[in-house]
DNA sequence: TGATTGCCGTACCGTATAGTACGATTTTCT
DNA sequence: AGAAAATCGTACTATACGGTACGGCAATCA
């Protein structure tokens, strides 16, 4: 067993130094991460980052080397952030609909928000130019979302709720038919925030079709 | 009626000196769509245009005024290239299931080619700089496949062939369905090129939800 | 053929930016 | 208290890039 609330692994001593060191590290990354979120890649100057700490630049080469393992290392952080705030839903003890409906409606909203929105986009614009990133994003947050909608799936299809089939193809199926709504459109920029009703309505749509094609 | 075969709107004399410069246009505008497609936008200079060109900056600038402008032709050229090609089939005699499984296979094998996902990339990562940019090629691209498919499937519902149901949305729900299996995978980088197999295995999957949810 | 127009090559300007250097100052460790 | 580490402010280097200027050469036009 671990000692509770023991944020850090290894339980460093925590001298005043490394905790100092160590919430410093975390303020760079939240200001880095706010300016290449909204700036992207190329837009967000160093001199910038260090002008909003605060600080100088001089510190800012103190923790980090180089402009590219900032990056990298806010890639790391958001994408770990994102996973976790992309916790779903998903009750067995629910109604198989009402189950999915929330599922759909939570993916929505997160999927949806301004910063999930800008984080995809710098993943993609950045694909070419840092291949890593696009591959760690991958694996922390869609890939998990569907690992869990597809265990569930295959949960529902033993106990005869839904039609048996490829459960994890299934789940990228359901999940295609909530994004195909606006994600994309999003991403382009065409559409600003996404309304609580047009959520409601979106994910009612994804699970009805869903179903229809997964009926017993 | 238009002059055949006409291909230029107010039919210039063409007088050597206007033929040439257009063609000159022409030549600009696909060298700088390459490197703005591989590179991005800041990942591509103006000088290295003007080299691959075989010029000198002088004549870039005489055509376009400045990179942004040059940048906005670019993509406009582009989407335009691609809804062209983007021409898709969807033959009003053939059984349902067929058509709709062509059209599926057509649509994923040209949306995945590495043009096309350069073209997604590039437009994605800049809709924040260039607003503009995003909407051009959503309507030119994205759209027209969407109309062009859900007055298809008006027609079949209309015929009885398919539940009668919004046919812009279940458009959406189809082109959702194919484009689910690979397309966000791809512009992040972790895919390459698709071999023809996997396109048409996704092609009859999504066909085959999609009948399953929209059968008579 | 002579005037015009466009193009090339190159040098140049101004600015922005990643990254460095360093002395002065504050904070932490022992 | 005194040593050590971190931070700050600022000035600096080196480079890259968008954009301009200009003199000479080639194609085009009348």
């Amino acid at each position: 067993m671990n000692a509770v609330s023991a944020p850090c692994p290894a339980a460093k001593p925590a001298s005043r130094r490394e905790a100092r060191r160590h919430s410093r590290r975390e303020t760079i990354l939240d200001v880095a991460a706010q300016w290449f979120l909204e700036h992207g890649y190329d837009g967000t100057t160093m001199s910038a980052i260090a002008t909003a700490l605060g600080g100088s630049k001089g510190t800012l080469w103190n923790y980090f080397p180089s402009k590219d393992v900032l990056f990298a290392a806010v890639i790391d952080q958001v994408t770990t952030a994102f996973r976790e705030q992309l916790l779903l839903i998903l009750n067995p003890h629910d109604e198989t609909e009402t189950a999915l409906y929330r599922f759909c409606g939570e993916l929505l909203r997160k999927t949806s928000s301004p910063e999930a929105v800008a984080l995809y986009r710098l993943v993609i614009g950045e694909a070419n130019r840092f291949p890593e990133v696009g591959r760690i994003f991958y694996e922390r947050a869609p890939l998990q979302t569907r690992i869990l909608l597809a265990e569930y799936l295959s949960t529902a299809m033993e106990r005869g709720r839904l039609r048996r089939d490829d459960p994890f193809r299934a789940a990228r199926e359901l999940i295609g038919l909530c994004m195909c709504n606006s994600h994309s459109e999003r991403l382009m920029g065409l559409r600003a925030a996404e309304c609580e009703d047009t959520v409601a309505a979106d994910a009612e749509q994804a699970t009805r079709v869903f179903l229809r094609a997964y009926a017993i």
